[in-house]
DNA sequence: GGGTTTGTTGCAATCGGTTGAAATGCAGGC
DNA sequence: GCCTGCATTTCAACCGATTGCAACAAACCC
């Protein structure tokens, strides 16, 4: 029985059409029909033309979960953040995604919410869902790499993104965190800060990288390193740890912050002190988060290109998945670039 | 052949464990353990401990592309916005994320880029997916209800966000545009704002509902509605259209516009031109954007409660998926709420 | 004209599960 | 001891596609 039938258009539509019923309505095998929509060669012109009238008129969409299932690849990928909601993130989101649709693959994005176990599950749920391959900015903790073992005993292809894990053997996109801390002090150095403080972000990778730069800078400048003028701010994102700062004496003039929100934080600390940005204290971020410039001070930061992350990992990662399977762990790390705003000015 | 003999753990990972291996070694049937796995009842005690230990211990995971083609549930919902960068959606997306993941399903976020074609595609793409359910904030022009059509044809069930085409008899929900609109602008008026202006958004439900809010709230205080005052703003976001109101004599000495974002860019605009706000231009956005409140000038805005519109839509969508489909076409309208800050203080 | 090649087409098995009904075992009822 | 009833287990078909290979025809070569 025909479950369509040859009057019908796209227009009629009620169940969606198989292969099966375009193949006995004209009257050829399924797997002519299948052929003809996947563009294999191996099916003569006027076949094709026929089926492919019929495929356009009925309008018909392969089913990918028979697709995938059959075919083993399911053209999903799962991209796993921190938070959607902090703007990084998003960026990377819509540079993954940017690369990835055209390609014919549709993202998953999952919220870990800073939280290993959460991640762990999520990881566990899109290899579940058979995705091809994933993208990580991990919340695990430094040198414990159990879930990435697990991905590769999986045999799906993964890259990280913005924390590192020195201990796995993956592909890895990031900002050069180092280089992030770095520039950001210099820059506060060369504005005039004397008394340059920091409010540090969590202890892995990408908040110690930064961490370690603001130190080089100052040792570049034979500027002395005191203890008490950086703070841990990744209790609140650095509103607490700014006011920390403030009460020093003499005060801190300048801060060097582990990113945008920690910055933001600082700047309101700040303003709520009755000081002014930048004539007492000059504040810098990392990030670049697209609403820098609207602040009420607008704020310099470095900026660590992260729609870019995303588009490099994308591509990456779409390396690692097509036939030619690469294999070589490939490292790519993202210059940063200055962002000079008020929160900075001399 | 075994896959999987007696003495291995998770540990030993190689190719994904499937019912099919448990079954074997267990020495039962494949449907035994699919019934345990999915805690079906009709199952001794005895057999489902048995299986459930080895499940357990060679950590199973079903296979979700198989369990969706035979069960004909993906378990996955498809959200369509039109563009993840602006919080607003970036918040709606939390809440239907929010909502969902704990009942079992996952979310593939679409960008539609405000462009009614490829919003088209990309719920095509969605359906092929055999997504169980949609939740669109649309891009579709108004009146144009064919996408709709091809959804309901499809059986599949939707909710609309945020933009409203009430040709359709779809589940909706969204915020009172008309009484945003209504409750900015007399918020200018009481803050003493004479000359109110209004930067228009774009030409559908929700551009419109705000611009007659807007006309409504002139009309009740008995202020005379002026052409010149209403500027589209959908260009470029309000940049271009606050230049122009800026340069009316008399000058507008308040500004209501669209949605935040329009109304950051009036700020700047205004910024530009040497004005003050709030003392020479007050200004007043709708959508209270996370970073509202962090703005060179504290943004006033009408917060729409992005976040529970994103769970509110989940809800409703959850019951018409689940086994007692709702059918009543339910319609959910969100009281928005006034915030004010700097930008229209008095 | 037989054997080989080339190009098309279709068969059967498979992917890893689910569904509904049928088969099994064991108990109790009479 | 047979039938019935219930709980448990299994069988067979199917979901909608893909894969490898066999089958077939027409075309080619010598």
């Amino acid at each position: 029985m025909l479950r369509f039938d040859k009057t019908m258009t796209r227009d009629a539509s009620g169940p969606p059409v198989r292969l099966k019923d375009i193949a006995e309505e004209l009257k050829v095998s399924v797997m002519t029909v299948s052929k003809v929509v996947r563009g294999q060669t191996d099916v003569s012109e006027a076949t094709r033309k026929r089926v492919l009238a019929r495929v356009r008129e009925l309008n018909y969409q392969p089913n990918w979960i028979a697709r995938s299932l059959a075919a083993r690849q399911t053209f999903i990928i799962g991209l796993v953040v921190p938070d959607l909601m902090h703007s990084f993130f998003a960026e990377v989101a819509k540079g993954v995604t940017r690369k990835m649709r055209p390609r014919g693959y549709d993202v998953v994005i999952c919220n870990s919410e800073e939280d290993a176990a959460l991640e762990r599950s999520e990881v566990e749920h899109l290899l579940s869902r058979q995705v091809d391959g994933l993208i990580l900015a991990s919340s695990q903790f430094p040198g414990e790499d159990g879930l990435f073992r697990r991905i590769e005993a999986r045999g799906t292809p993964y890259v990280l993104i913005d924390r590192r894990f020195p201990e796995t053997k993956s592909a890895y996109v990031g900002a050069e965190n180092r280089e992030i801390g770095r520039m950001a002090t210099e820059h506060l150095i060369q504005q005039g800060a004397k008394r340059i403080g920091h409010i540090a972000g969590p202890r892995i990778a990408t908040g110690l990288g930064r961490s370690e730069g603001y130190r080089a800078a100052l040792a570049n400048h034979d500027m002395e390193y005191r203890d008490e003028l950086v703070v841990d701010g990744s209790g609140d994102e650095g509103y607490e740890a700014t006011k920390k700062l403030l009460t020093l004496y003499p005060r801190a003039d300048g801060i060097v912050c582990f990113n945008d929100p920690y910055a933001v934080n600082a700047m309101k600390a700040v303003i709520e002190a009755g000081l002014r940005i930048p004539e007492d204290v000059k504040v810098i971020g990392a990030g670049n988060v697209h609403y820098s410039d609207l602040l009420r001070v607008p704020l310099s930061t470095v900026d660590q290109k992260s729609t870019l992350t995303g588009e490099q990992a994308a591509e990456i990662l779409l390396g690692m998945i097509g036939p030619k399977k690469r294999k070589a762990r490939k490292i790519v790390r993202i210059k940063p670039e200055l962002v000079a705003r008020e929160s900075t000015r001399a």
